[in-house]
RNA sequence: GACUCCGUAGCUCAGUUGGAUAGAGCAGCCGCCUUCUAAGCGGCAGGUCGCAGGUUCGAAUCCUGCCGGGGUCGCCA
C-alpha cells in the first residue's frame, strides 16, 4: 500500500543478490537507504540513494557510487511495475512508475475507503499517551488547550497507524496547591452560608468558579463545616473542590472533543488501594542500588537565599545521563514531586505500556532527562519515554497581542477561545505548527473565510470534492456512482498532469501518516493536508479555463468517472486526515 | 554559570529524520468569475538558511565554538 515502504524492499532484495554474489559484505544494514518522493518531479516518481548510502562497502568491487546505482537500476527496470530506472547525479536511482501502478494505488484506495492510510497493527505494544494534565485549580488556558489538541491528535495518529493507544490524565491533587484549593473553596462556602466574605485574601484563589463548589458544599454539610477547624473540613473541602474542578476541565476539554479513557489520581498512589506506591517505587530503586543518600552541590547561577546543605534521599539519575541526582524526599519528610511521577510512571510500566509519551509544556523542560531517567531504570530499559513539549501559545486579535494577566483576573480562558472560533480552529490552528516552536494564534483570522486560514482552506477543499460528487448525481444515472462502479473504472483514463500529480499525493499519504507517527509529529499530516488541498484548488481552477479538464464531462462518460473515482478518494483522504487531527470535514462550506 | 528549545524571504512558518537548483502563506505588483462554490487560481519580485570552523560523495539538517532570543535550574506542581 505504501510504494515507497514497497520499493525499499525491492530494491533490498536487489542488494541481496548483489550480497549473495560476494560484492557486498554480508552484514551489510539495508535499512540504511530511503525511498522517498523526489523533490524535482522531473526526477521520476521514486528516488533511491542505497547506491550513495554503501559506497564505502561497495568500494572494493565497485568503482564509484554510480556504477553500483546502475546495476541496481538494470535490475529495476526489469520490475513489471517500472517504466524507467535511471541513475542520476552522485548515484541517485531515479525511478518512474508505469501508470498503471498508480491506478492500481487509487482502486485500492477505493477498496479500502476509510481505512486507506491505516497503518497494520505494531508489533511494538502498548503504547500511553499523557497529556493536559493541568492542576485542577482552575480553568484551563490556551497554553493548556495547546498541549491538549496537541496530545489528542498525537494520539489520534498513532491509532491510525495501527497502535494500541491509552490517552490518560494525571490529576495532580496531592500537593499544597489543592490545599490552597480547598482553603478558597471553605471561604466560598461560607459566602454560599450568606457570609460576608469581602476580598479574597492574598494567597488563595479568587477565581468565581469556585463558587459552585462552595454551594455544592453548603447543599451537602449544611453549616457542619462551618465553626471548626481546618483539620475538620480540609478533606471534605479538598474533595469538591477537585471533583468540582475536575468536571469543569473535563467540560472545557469536551468543547475540544478531548475524553481521556483514564483519569489517574496522584493521591492515589499514597493513599490507593495498593498502600503506599510511592514507597514501593522508591524500594525497587533502592534494590537496584539506584537510591541513595547523599549531599548535592548548591544550585549554580542565582543564588538561593534558603539553600541548606544536607543529607537527602536520592535517585542516581545521572547514572542515565542527567546532569545531577535528583531528590525524592523534601525536608519536610514529604515525597518529591518527581518521587510521585516515579511512582506513577512505574505502574504505566507495570501496565503493560512499551512506549510513554508525556506531553508537557515547555517550562517542564529542565524536568525530562530526569524522567526519561526514572523509565529506563524502573523499566530495565524495556519501555521507552519520549517527552513531546508544547512552546507558549500568543494570543493576537487582527495582529495586536491579546493582553493576559492572571493577576487582574481578565485572562482569556481556553473555554472563551474555543467559545469564540470554535472546534474545527482551535485544533487545527494549534496543529499547524511543530509543537516545540512557540505559536502565534490569531482570534480575527481563524475565524476568516478565506485562503488565509488554512482551516477554512483545507476544509473548503473536502466541501469542494463532496460538492462534484453531489452534482454528480443530476447528470449520471446511480447504479454508475457506486463504489463498485467506480473500483471498476477505466483510472488509465487519468492522464492529465494535474490529475497525476493528485493521485501521486494520494499515494504519499500512507507514507506522510508513518512517518508523522513514527516522529510523534501530527503537524506533519497538517501540512500535507493543506498541499493536497491546494493541489485540488489548483487542479478545480484549471477546470475553468480548460472545461474538458473538469471532472464532469457529459460527452465522455467513462472519463467522468473515472474522475470521479478520483474525487471520491481525495474527499476521503481529506477527510480521513482531518478526522485524525480532530476537525470536522463538513460537505459544504455556505 | 549549567542544561534545553529556537534563529530559514519584510512578516508568520514548512523543509519528507543527511539528498539533487531551499519551499508555502501573508504583505507588494500584474492577471483570471456566462459554465462542478472566485470562501478559489496563475504569474512577477523577494535568501550569505544567525556567524565561523569541522565530519563526507553531499549539510538548513549531524559535531564543536561563538552571537542573539525563550524556558528551566535541591525541598512548587
Amino acid at each position: 500500500m505504501n510504494i515507497y515502504a514497497d520499493f525499499h524492499h525491492r530494491i533490498a532484495a536487489i542488494l541481496e543478490t548483489i550480497v549473495a554474489s560476494g560484492r557486498l559484505p554480508a552484514e551489510l544494514d539495508l535499512n540504511r537507504f530511503v525511498v522517498e518522493p523526489p523533490r524535482d518531479p522531473s526526477h521520476g516518481d521514486l528516488a533511491a540513494n542505497a547506491a550513495m548510502v554503501y559506497a564505502k562497502e561497495a568500494k572494493a568491487s565497485f568503482s564509484n557510487p554510480r556504477q553500483l546505482a546502475s546495476e541496481i537500476a538494470f535490475a529495476l527496470a526489469e520490475d513489471q511495475d517500472v517504466a524507467s530506472a535511471e541513475v542520476a547525479g552522485p548515484g541517485f536511482i531515479n525511478i518512474l512508475l508505469k501508470p498503471e501502478v498508480f491506478g492500481r494505488i487509487l482502486r485500492r484506495a477505493l477498496e479500502l475507503g476509510a481505512d486507506f492510510g491505516k497503518g497494520a497493527a505494531k508489533a511494538a505494544g502498548k503504547v500511553n499517551v499523557e497529556y493536559v494534565s493541568a492542576n485542577p485549580t482552575g480553568p484551563m488556558h490556551v497554553g493548556h488547550g495547546r498541549g491538549a489538541v496537541f496530545g489528542d491528535a498525537l494520539a489520534n495518529l498513532l491509532e491510525f497507524s495501527g497502535a494500541d493507544v491509552t490517552r490518560e490524565y494525571y490529576i495532580n491533587d496531592a500537593g499544597a496547591q489543592v490545599d490552597v484549593l480547598a482553603r478558597s473553596a471553605h471561604l466560598r462556602y461560607r459566602e454560599a452560608l450568606g457570609e460576608a466574605i469581602g476580598d479574597i485574601p492574598e494567597g488563595l484563589y479568587p477565581g468565581d468558579y469556585l463558587k459552585s463548589v462552595g454551594a455544592t458544599l453548603a447543599a451537602r454539610f449544611g453549616d457542619s463545616l462551618l465553626e471548626r477547624p481546618e483539620t475538620e473540613w480540609i478533606e471534605q473541602a479538598r474533595a469538591a473542590a477537585i471533583e468540582g474542578m475536575m468536571a469543569m476541565i473535563r467540560d472545557d476539554l469536551a468543547a475540544l472533543d478531548i475524553t481521556h479513557a483514564i483519569f489517574f489520581s496522584e493521591r492515589s498512589l499514597t493513599r490507593g488501594e495498593a498502600g503506599d506506591q510511592v514507597a514501593a517505587a522508591i524500594a525497587a530503586l533502592r534494590a537496584d542500588g539506584l537510591v541513595y543518600e547523599g549531599r548535592l552541590p548548591p544550585p549554580k547561577g542565582q543564588p538561593a537565599e534558603d539553600w541548606e546543605d544536607r543529607e537527602q534521599t536520592l535517585f542516581r539519575s545521572t547514572a542515565f545521563g542527567d546532569d545531577v541526582d535528583r531528590p525524592l524526599l523534601k525536608s519536610d519528610g514529604g515525597y518529591t514531586y518527581f518521587a510521585s511521577d516515579i511512582a506513577y510512571h512505574k505502574t504505566k510500566i507495570d501496565r503493560g505500556f512499551a512506549l510513554l509519551i508525556d506531553v508537557w509544556g515547555a517550562d517542564h523542560g529542565g524536568y525530562v532527562s530526569r524522567m526519561r531517567a526514572a523509565v529506563e531504570a524502573l523499566s530495565h530499559g524495556r519501555a521507552s519515554l519520549d517527552v513531546k513539549l508544547c512552546q507558549l501559545v500568543k494570543l493576537m486579535r487582527a495582529g495586536e497581542p491579546v493582553k493576559m494577566s492572571k493577576r487582574s483576573g481578565d485572562f482569556v480562558t481556553l473555554r472563551e477561545v474555543v467559545d469564540e472560533v470554535g472546534r474545527d480552529a482551535v485544533r487545527f490552528m494549534m496543529l499547524f505548527r511543530k509543537n516545540d516552536a512557540p505559536l502565534e494564534f490569531d482570534l480575527a483570522k481563524v475565524i476568516e473565510q478565506s485562503k488565509d486560514n488554512p482551516v477554512f482552506y483545507v476544509q473548503y477543499a473536502h466541501a469542494r470534492a463532496r460538492s462534484v460528487l453531489r452534482q454528480a448525481h443530476v447528470s449520471i444515472p446511480e447504479h454508475r456512482l457506486t463504489t463498485a462502479a467506480f473500483e471498476e473504472a477505466d483510472l488509465g483514463l487519468l492522464v492529465d498532469p494535474g490529475e497525476l500529480h493528485l493521485i501521486k499525493l494520494v499515494a504519499q499519504f500512507p507514507r506522510v501518516i508513518e512517518a508523522a507517527a513514527g516522529a510523534h509529529e501530527p503537524h506533519r499530516l497538517a501540512f500535507y493536508l493543506h498541499e493536497l488541498a491546494s493541489a485540488l484548488h489548483g487542479h478545480w481552477t484549471r477546470g475553468k479555463d480548460q472545461p474538458q479538464l473538469r471532472f464532469l464531462n457529459e460527452e465522455m462518460p467513462n472519463l467522468t468517472i473515472a474522475r470521479l473515482a478520483l474525487v471520491k478518494v481525495l474527499a476521503g483522504v481529506l477527510s480521513a486526515g482531518l478526522g485524525v487531527l480532530g476537525v470536522s470535514a463538513p460537505d459544504e462550506m455556505r
